[in-house]
RNA sequence: GGCUAGGUGGCAGAGUGGUUAUGCAGCGGCCUGCAAAGCCGUGUACCUCGGUUCGACUCCGGGCCUAGCCUCCA
């Protein structure tokens, strides 16, 4: 079965077939770095990482280009907050987000294109808007005319007239339609800005990805992904600009997007003052719980988070690595099943499920043998979605790290309920037990001796 | 108002025109001095009303409800 995909552009799965199998081209739209990361950007980047090694495993060469926004309104008022020039706020974000998405298990992609380093790209595709009449200059900006683009509205199914009618925001006066947006804005002395043919000015949103999507993967790709709120105006203004720009038919052959995180069924927005940065999860939870949780629902649904949810994946981990611990692992191929699930427009439910269905097919296993092939085939598999590639023993030890406790005071308390259990004293015992179950020390009696950990939280 | 997506067992969450999703929690059992962990077993769910069909949770139509986009947003 070849890999499927949901297309916004037609709202259908449909059957991946790249333009050119030897070069398969991929973009997503990245973040804007004036904060650190929420777990709602962290969706996309996960996801389409994940898509990323989908497509790896299928095809020989994967160009996968996700842009940093590094000019924007919302990086220069935090830059002109603190005093400082844009690229020191820029790059300390960028730097954080390398980090927290590590965290996560996301890889770098192929290329990481910044708006800054591809003014002159912008600049001159502006022109050749402006030279196809589908731009024109107002007032020191210039504007994209939607009215020269027929099939304005296709990605989002909305037609020109919609938007007026639904227009929430004065229109601007230099705007010959209300739905023109901006390509290039001038800048005054103090906002950051460049020689231009309009002026000093900055480019608008939209023209960076479809610059700098041209410049790295050529004037057709074969998917382009984002978050669902992207798809009007951001993508749709992509698909206007680099149709009119170079004349084609078709901007990118795939659309791809993530439905939102939402807590308590709310979309997780800096507006509504309910997100949840991951810089600060990853002090509370390991970074493979947090992509565990993002994982467990299909892509494009709505994903509640919940510490609920974040419990449960921890769950589900520490008992896999649990199974995975003290076996020796060779190398091997995944499942045939979870490839499949993750093929079939990145069906991640379906693939955990599986996963776990191997993992119980290991519990059941006796012999040694094949316990240690199917070990090494839910870790293989595992793999394929990020997960399950850390040293089970690390793994379950760092579980116990995480609380600070004098741990010779419970190593005397453990010797002496042992030495009670000895002398079958079993009410000291059990009063030394409930003593640490107290403290959050769960005491597990095995064939190695007494262990303790601390309780699930 | 326009457009879009979705309503599945206690919770989370896939999927299918007639057969077990899976996870977490719960319950019963094995094990244990007692526990814990682990393992075994267990739960006849699919918003509503019509229609199509031998048969629909699954297809079609109406309704109700929820969320999202239409403004920066992943």
């Amino acid at each position: 079965m070849p890999i499927q995909i949901y297309n916004t552009l037609t709202r259908k799965k449909e059957t991946f077939e790249p333009l050119d199998p030897e070069r398969v081209t991929l973009y997503a739209c990245g973040p804007t770095v004036y904060n650190y990361a929420h777990i709602g950007n962290a969706r996309p980047a996960v996801i389409f990482d994940l898509l990323y090694r989908v497509l790896s495993r299928r095809f020989p060469k994967v160009i996968y280009a996700r842009n940093i926004t590094d000019v924007d309104d919302k990086i220069n008022q935090t830059a002109a907050d603190e005093g400082v020039p844009i690229d020191v706020i820029s790059r300390r974000y960028a730097a954080a987000y390398h980090e927290d998405m590590a965290a996560l298990g996301v890889g770098r992609p192929t290329v990481e294109p910044r708006a800054t380093e591809h003014i002159p790209h912008i600049i001159a595709m502006i022109e050749r808007l402006i030279e196809r009449d589908c731009a024109y200059e107002a007032e020191g900006h210039v504007l994209f005319n939607v009215e020269q683009f027929s099939d304005y509205g296709s990605l989002s199914r909305r037609n020109r007239r919609e938007l007026i009618a639904g227009a929430r925001v004065e229109v601007a006066p230099y705007k010959r339609h209300p739905g023109d947006f901006v390509l290039w804005k001038p800048s005054t002395a103090e906002q950051p800005g460049w020689d231009s043919p309009w002026g000093r000015g900055r480019p608008g949103w939209h023209i960076e990805c479809s610059a700098m999507s041209a410049a790295h993967l050529g004037e057709v790709i074969d998917i382009h992904a984002g978050g669902q709120d992207l798809v009007f105006p951001h993508h749709e203004n992509e698909i206007a600009q680099s149709r009119c720009a170079h004349q084609t038919d078709t901007f990118a052959r795939y659309w791809m997007h993530n439905g939102f995180v939402t807590v308590e069924k709310r979309k997780m927005s800096k507006s509504l003052g309910n997100t949840l940065i991951v810089h600060e999860l990853l002090k509370q939870w390991p970074g493979e719980v947090l992509r565990y949780v993002l994982l467990s629902a299909h892509y494009r649904q709505p994903l509640d988070w919940s510490e609920k949810s974040l419990h449960q994946a921890q769950a589900t981990l520490d008992r896999l690595y649990g199974q995975l611990d003290g076996i020796d692992l060779e190398a091997t191929d995944p499942d045939d099943e979870v490839i499949a699930a993750l093929e079939d427009d990145l069906n991640t439910p379906t693939a955990l499920a599986r996963i776990n269905t191997l993992a119980r097919e290991l519990a059941h296993s006796e012999q040694p043998g094949l316990a240690a092939e199917l070990a090494a085939r839910l870790k293989a598999s595992a793999g394929c979605l990020g997960l399950l590639q850390r040293d089970p023993a690390d793994w379950l030890a760092s579980r116990q790290v995480e609380a600070e406790i004098d741990e010779t005071e419970i190593d005397e308390l453990i010797a002496e309920r042992n030495a009670a259990r000895r002398s079958r004293d079993f009410a000291r015992a059990d009063q030394i037990r409930d003593e640490l179950a107290e403290q959050g020390i769960l005491l597990e009696d095995g064939p190695e001796g007494t262990q303790w950990k601390v309780a699930a939280r």
